[in-house]
DNA sequence: ACGGAGATCTTCT
DNA sequence: GAAGATCTCCGTT
């Protein structure tokens, strides 16, 4: 089942949890690339100090803004793209950031993407990962509802509270005074070895 | 294993 | 003009 407008309607803080275990999906020359989401990040809105939703609409974040449900692609140090999805009503600024996935479908394009690398680092990472799918600011609102635009999530299998473990944001510190810096507003999968460090 | 620096360019101040 | 939601490579331990 893939993932629809109401799913992402929601927080999105709830959103990034329940995205750990589904399945992300990119197709390319009718080719289905895709992994196990096992990493995530939440940026919500006006009062998060560490989103690019709190100085208010720019040309860049107006992705943010609009429909839930729509890629936004970012570029970070001029070199690395990284997918966020547009969460909560519309008007909103909020997004949750995909930062690694655990390979399924696809490997051999991954690593034709990525260069020949062990599996274990085709992914582990929100530059990564981008790379492995072949996925840049050409896609950026994408409709990720809807399988027409070759990206979008699908409903995978349900994972319990035991297996995800929460922390602080990474990359990111002098933005982020307290309480933000001590909330959890990253989930990933305990143990997984695509977890981004 | 760990740390530091360079790459590279858009965005906002 | 400086910083940035990152990654890779090269150095030293």
């Amino acid at each position: 089942m893939v993932y629809g407008r109401d799913f992402y309607t929601q927080d999105a803080r709830d959103i990034a949890r329940t995205l750990i275990g589904a399945r992300l999906v990119r197709v390319l020359n009718r080719e289905r690339l895709s992994g196990t989401i096992v990493e995530t990040e939440a940026y919500t809105g006006l009062d998060d100090l560490a989103s690019h939703g709190r100085a208010g609409k720019t040309a860049r974040n107006m992705p943010m803004w609009e429909t839930p449900g729509h890629a936004y692609l970012y570029l970070v140090y001029g070199m690395y793209w990284l997918l966020n999805i547009a969460c909560e009503p519309a008007g909103q600024p909020a997004a949750v950031l995909i930062r690694a996935i655990e390979p399924v479908e696809g490997l051999a394009t991954m690593q034709l993407h990525r260069g020949a690398r062990p599996e274990r680092f085709l992914t582990n990472g929100p530059g990564r990962l981008t790379i492995a799918l072949s996925i840049n600011g050409d896609m950026n609102r994408t409709d990720m509802t809807i399988t027409d635009g070759g990206l979008w999530i699908e409903q995978a299998h349900t994972v319990a509270d035991t297996q995800i473990e929460t922390g602080p944001r990474i990359g990111l510190g002098k933005n982020v005074p307290e309480p933000w810096l001590s909330k959890p507003w990253r989930w990933w999968l305990k143990g997984n070895p695509f977890v981004s460090k």
